[in-house]
DNA sequence: TCACTAATGTACGAACCAGTACGTTAGCTA
DNA sequence: TAGCTAACGTACTGGTTCGTACATTAGTGA
């Protein structure tokens, strides 16, 4: 995340709203992230900030809207991660490896982000529906998903004719719970699905399953 | 679950510690899986109940304790549920298969379940740590897998080697993600995962990837 | 340089909420 | 049937937590 670090000389008062704003939005996707909407305390984030409470209710409105806030740039990372991907010179099966590897590596990167989209669901995703900005933005990821698709089932390499808004949710639902769960399924089954000695294997593994669903022959249609 | 519904005449006091137990179970389930574990309201429980919240601290001990139980039975209805497969006479394809939509019901028919894991996973899985009763119960499911594998392997039909528990991960995943980021998903993407229509669409997507990854030809080894 | 406003800080209130002290009664058993 | 205990109810408390009223100052434009 863009965090701001100024030395602050001490007695002075600094004014910079846009560096305590994003100085609050920092500590806050961490403080939302590490104990869910309504275990989050507002004064907790205010502690951690170089600011008061009161800041993040001049900037911010609410608690309601802080987290709407930092969900809102939490998607705009993976937005722009998606955005700088280029795949245009691969074939369709390196393109479509090469696209759910974006997702593992980003997912992977940020627990935080997968905490609080679980955190979102938890509450029916109202702070997105109320969102205006997250409303607006599509995703990338399904624009590039789509043309590998049509190029790969054009040229005859796969054989499965699914459409972009569910091979996308594939992808997204083995990186996603390999980090959203890793904590039960640790404790349940014994195997800590984030070991960076693994990596390296779930990685091939999501690449192999969705190459393999795509380029299957089907017995019957 | 195991809802009890007794006839209450009133003004007249019943007791039955084994009926009370399981009503504060049920309305713990519901209010927990609604808003959380900080979200929960343990008067808000004892309000959906007969009895009151004195007595879910004498049967509990305490909020805590209460979700950890919680846990424990909704863990043990799918565990129920998994001993019941039977896929002895089935080859390895349609066994695997049967496995994965064992999985893929019982997640569609219990989002409470999967709702109760999200919470779990935000909090580190702590409670099933507290928790002697989950630790020891293995998963049924595991077992089954290893079989079918063994089987799959052994006769050739399947040409790759995972492990169980890698293998129940990337059915979990697929099944726990669609009913657990439902309404982000939705909201962003514009398509309901748990659509009645599209149920059977992605039962038998499931099932496709699955077979696939473990019947492809592997290019290099 | 003066005045005005954006930005910031302090102190507090009102509601909420987990947990408990204390009192009561149903139903079993000796 | 007496008495004992598991099961239950009421009423309260102490701490917490979101939010705000009120006061203050830095920086900027006229």
């Amino acid at each position: 995340m863009t965090s701001v670090e100024e030395p602050a000389r001490p007695g002075e008062r600094i004014r910079d709203a846009a560096r305590t704003r994003a100085e609050i939005l920092d500590v806050a996707t961490q403080e939302f992230a590490r104990a869910g909407y309504d275990g989050a305390r507002v004064d907790e984030i205010a502690a951690h900030t170089r600011t008061t409470k009161r800041m993040i209710y001049y900037y911010f409105g609410g608690k309601e809207q802080l987290f709407t806030a930092v969900l809102e740039r939490a998607y705009g990372v993976i937005r722009e991660a998606e955005q700088q991907l280029d795949v245009d010179h691969l074939d369709p099966v390196a393109a479509i490896r090469r696209l759910a590897e974006l997702t593992f590596d980003h997912h992977e990167r940020h627990p935080d982000f997968i905490r609080l989209v679980s955190i979102e669901n938890i509450h029916g995703a109202e702070h997105i529906a109320a969102s205006e900005e997250l409303g607006r933005m599509g995703s990338p990821a399904l624009d590039v998903i789509r043309r590998i698709l049509a190029a790969g089932q054009e040229s005859g390499l796969f054989t499965a004719d699914v459409d972009a808004v569910d091979l996308h949710a594939m992808i997204s639902a083995f990186c996603f719970f390999r980090v959203s769960n890793r904590h039960t399924f640790g404790a349940l089954f014994g195997r800590d699905l984030v070991d960076p000695a693994q990596r390296e294997h779930y990685r091939a593994m999501l690449g192999d399953m969705v190459i393999a669903f795509l380029t299957a022959e089907r017995t019957a249609d």
